[in-house]
DNA sequence: ACAAGTTATATGATAAATCATATTTCTCTG
DNA sequence: CAGAGAAATATGATTTATCATATAACTTGT
């Protein structure tokens, strides 16, 4: 796996440098870490941050899209969702058009809580492509994308 | 933020498509969910599956370089040893030269699971970037090893 | 060679994630 | 329109992660 010319894709387990599933990790784990010490002085997790912004930018959203939309485990954002409730910064309201489904709202403190990390989550997401030009970081989502359909998660699609 | 033509740089946090980091995460949680199911058979997790990725890769290490090349939390990998140790896969030595350090290497048992386990690893990765022209995937790394610098977490250099 | 500071790892207490399953409501078929 | 099955969310039990701190061993300056 190494001798025959072939395998420069990503999926050499014999060199950790050529494997890719490693560098995500590597990524995704110094991004959190990274956007943590920036989320704390406010008082937010990163789990809390995401369903903000998921809210946000889609609007309110009943628990099972959360799910997709955030690829947090449903019964770990149930009870993230009861944490965001008892803190005030989102209020569930059972559909009256179908009273199992659980739209999951903003309240103007969560709104509020929001505006004041959009600075912060700005320059971390900036901060990790710095160096990047235009096209090159076009090109990543690109590639991020391609891959999320490989791994049949694309929940970014109204 | 949306009218002024600018921004097509990743820190768009007005679109949850145009904000990197999230997308970093849905691939991340993606490739973990997948990749267990894969192990799942094993009794194998992907924290463990790690450790012994390394391991077998780079060599023995001591639990300080594992927390630099995995990003798990010292604490956290510190049990995780613990399991491993007590589940056969790995043994701890202690240096001669500085007791403090604790020296951490693959047991036969646990080679022979990494190799059991080597083939779906590589067809994990290998699923993530189907469609991939290789080029594509050495740009790849190119610009997440650059974004690990930007982050400032890059353990993989001898 | 000893006190003061540092480094490496472990551990206690707590929070969060996970897996399986329960509960409630809905839908659909006969 | 009853009853079987499916869907959405919640919850109990357990495991795992996290934060702070403890412990033990080393280093350095005087």
């Amino acid at each position: 796996m190494t001798e025959d010319g072939k395998n420069t894709n990503g999926a050499d387990v014999s060199d950790l440098e050529r494997y890719l599933p490693y560098h995500f990790h590597l990524v995704t784990a110094g991004l959190s870490s990274r956007f943590l010490e920036r989320l704390r002085p406010y008082g937010v997790t990163v789990q809390r941050w995401r369903v903000l912004m998921v809210i946000m930018t889609k609007g309110p959203r009943n628990i099972g899209e959360l799910v997709k939309l955030t690829l947090i485990p449903q019964s770990a954002l149930s009870r993230l969702i009861d944490q965001m409730e008892r803190d005030g910064l989102v209020k569930r309201h059972t559909l009256p058009s179908d009273t199992r489904v659980v739209e999951v709202r903003l309240t103007d403190h969560g709104r509020e809580i929001y505006r004041q990390l959009t600075p912060a989550a700005t320059k971390h997401a900036q901060s990790m492509i710095s160096g990047f030009r235009d096209e090159e970081v076009k090109d990543l989502f690109d590639k991020l994308q391609r891959i999320l359909e490989n791994l049949d998660v694309t929940p970014v699609s109204d």
